[in-house]
DNA sequence: GGACAAGGTGACCGCACAGTCAACTTATCG
DNA sequence: CGATAAGTTGACTGTGCGGTCACCTTGTCC
């Protein structure tokens, strides 16, 4: 239907990355309370400009969203072939962790979000996800009574859990992630009650 | 310096009750997102009658937290007599889960909030979990290398991770407790990075 | 270099919000 | 009762938001 994918002239290209980096920086400083203003602002860049390059501002969090998570989605393919599954699935909750501490995206990830490009390359996270979990429970690295959707839902807690401090050491989600994860060992494992919610959405 | 400690009239009393009756409800159905006209609404008064009793809508935010904080803080004193302070600690932590299920008024409590009666009532709710903390850690029922501050910042994460689900089942918070307490449990815990961060706020 | 489409701009719109207030209603008390 | 202070009401204000658009600027291509 498009006449042809013509490409952006330079200066649209550079406003396009302003923009983007922009609102990943406000995002990561003030959360999910950001106005288009606070981006454009940030970028030096008039209102117009925004939505010339996003139709609303759901569509700039997709972009955002869709980057992010397209570059997770990568680290955790990469993991599946890891000799040692547990330590594979520790590495990805590391790196996940860490890229959420300089942008934490993670609330565009909530359910009711009915954005369908974001519902997409979210499944395809934890698709991902998935296999790494498969692999760790069967090497015995993790609890045999754990499956996808926990390691799901626990992988933003130590992110959010150090938001209860003003200013938190920089690294200290390093920490709960330990915790958590020593929580997800067969060592010393108590039976969980209920069992493993369906899915995410 | 008040003339009279004067009673309040019948009718305000019982529209007071409504409100926060109302605003309890509407922050557990909607989360923080809830505007003083959807509270009003559901306590059926009308929005000069809200301005009335609460001088702005952090003071209604102020009533509720210190009901509920207070509510907690009655619980964890009464636990600090447990014969089994694990169990005690864990007691607590599950009816502080329960309670934060119906309304969950965590966010109230993260860093940044400045009202002065929402930090007064927490400090004192975080002292009277330090206590427990610590006996707990005493007979070997938690690990030695966590303490209080650690506690209280995994304390509302079984329930945030929950809310990634669109329709949580209502006692799935019990799963994710369960699993970040083994996390606390000295049996098979590998050290943590980093130290206990030293306060919250 | 000139023509023109692509891109940039900021005043403007409609809306939802927290908070105000003058006019009205009612519980209380002698 | 009747008097009056206490409480209620909803139209109103000001502010900030997401999004629009007619006009202006500039990169691109021959």
């Amino acid at each position: 239907m498009d006449p042809v994918d013509r490409p952006l002239r330079v200066d649209a290209a550079r406003n396009r990355e302003l923009l983007i980096t922009a609102a990943e920086e406000e995002f990561s400083a003030k959360g999910s309370e950001v106005s288009v203003v606070d981006i454009t602002r940030r970028a030096g860049v008039a209102k117009g400009t925004f939505f010339r390059h996003f139709a609303t501002k759901d569509d700039l969090i997709a972009a955002i969203v869709g980057r992010h998570v397209g570059a997770l989605i990568d680290v955790a393919e990469n993991l599946r072939e890891a000799t040692d599954p547990g330590e594979g699935l520790l590495d990805f909750l590391t790196v996940a962790a860490a890229q959420r501490q300089q942008y934490d995206v993670s609330f565009l990830l909530r359910a009711g979000d009915d954005d369908e490009r974001v519902v997409e390359v979210r499944n395809r996270l934890y698709e991902a996800i998935g296999v790494l979990v498969d692999r760790a429970r069967a090497t015995g690295a993790v609890r045999d009574d754990i499956g996808a959707t926990d390691v799901i839902l626990l992988m933003c807690a130590p992110n959010h859990v150090v938001e209860y401090l003003s200013s938190p050491p920089p690294d200290l989600w390093k920490r709960y992630l330990a915790i958590i994860f020593d929580g997800l060992r067969p060592e010393g494992a108590h039976p969980l009650p209920g069992r493993e919610p369906v899915a995410v959405q």
